[in-house]
DNA sequence: TTATTATTGCTAATAGTTATTAATAAGAAA
DNA sequence: TTTCTTATTAATAACTATTAGCAATAATAA
């Protein structure tokens, strides 16, 4: 069933991203690591941050939010923890709370064995209210 | 700011469509509709959907689901309740608890205004686990 | 150092969705 | 009912985000 998984090697375009992705508290999507890579790797390709994004994701490194009518992001904080989606500016903020944290340890869930929880608030955010 | 809106006609197609959403529990995307459709609109286009789809998200008749890597998946139901996603099959549950209607109603949310909340469970569905 | 092969950069391809436009039809007015 | 207005349609093209294919490169083990 399982493959034989290959052994997976350490490569600096991957290590680099993954501290890029720690370094900031905005989530960003594939494009912005890879403008932001660009200094430090000048051929870089796109497809390789796609790549390398899947990777740290199934290494359960990284996280992949997903919100209605936009690109993906990344977050490389997985402690449990919320997101508000702005549809405003697209932005995505951290929300912090106790809810999700009783949400994936106690739920009942129709009899299917949850791994994870994504919570998404959607709405203004404070900056766009003002 | 808010643009002069057109009135709105009802149309056989998007009435239609409202109600193959509502008569389903799968949590259907838009090529199913379109399929769905053709039987009772022959010359029907994607497009069609895809605008009607919209139409009714603005209107607070249906709400669109995003999940992970898969496409956007839409929902008639519009009682607040939670989704279960499940990685093997891609198919989309409805999970009924009482979190997400504490979490819409309580959570303070940094200082943003949430409208609404989404909670999905990804894991293993009952289905796949046998 | 050398050999192995996972990973890269490049390019092309795909999936899902949105935009454009002339023709059609829903609803208002006559 | 008939006529008029214009929102909506079907058809198509375009677009955006993401994935696939492949020869060249480089990370690790021997």
């Amino acid at each position: 069933m399982a493959e034989t998984s290959k052994a997976l090697r350490n490569t600096k375009q991957r290590k680099y991203m993954l501290e890029l992705l720690k370094s900031t508290k905005q989530h960003p999507n594939a494009f912005w690591l890879y403008e932001n890579m660009l200094g430090a790797f000048p051929r870089l390709s796109l497809s390789t941050v796609y790549r390398n994004l899947g990777i740290l994701e199934s290494q359960g490194l990284v996280q992949r939010l997903s919100c209605s009518g936009s690109f993906d992001r990344y977050d490389a904080d997985i402690s449990v923890h919320s997101h508000f989606y702005c549809k405003e500016c697209r932005k995505m903020y951290d929300v912090d709370s106790a809810f999700e944290k009783m949400a994936v340890s106690n739920i009942e869930c129709g009899g299917h064995r949850p791994e994870s929880c994504q919570i998404t608030f959607m709405g203004t955010c404070m900056q766009c209210l003002s």
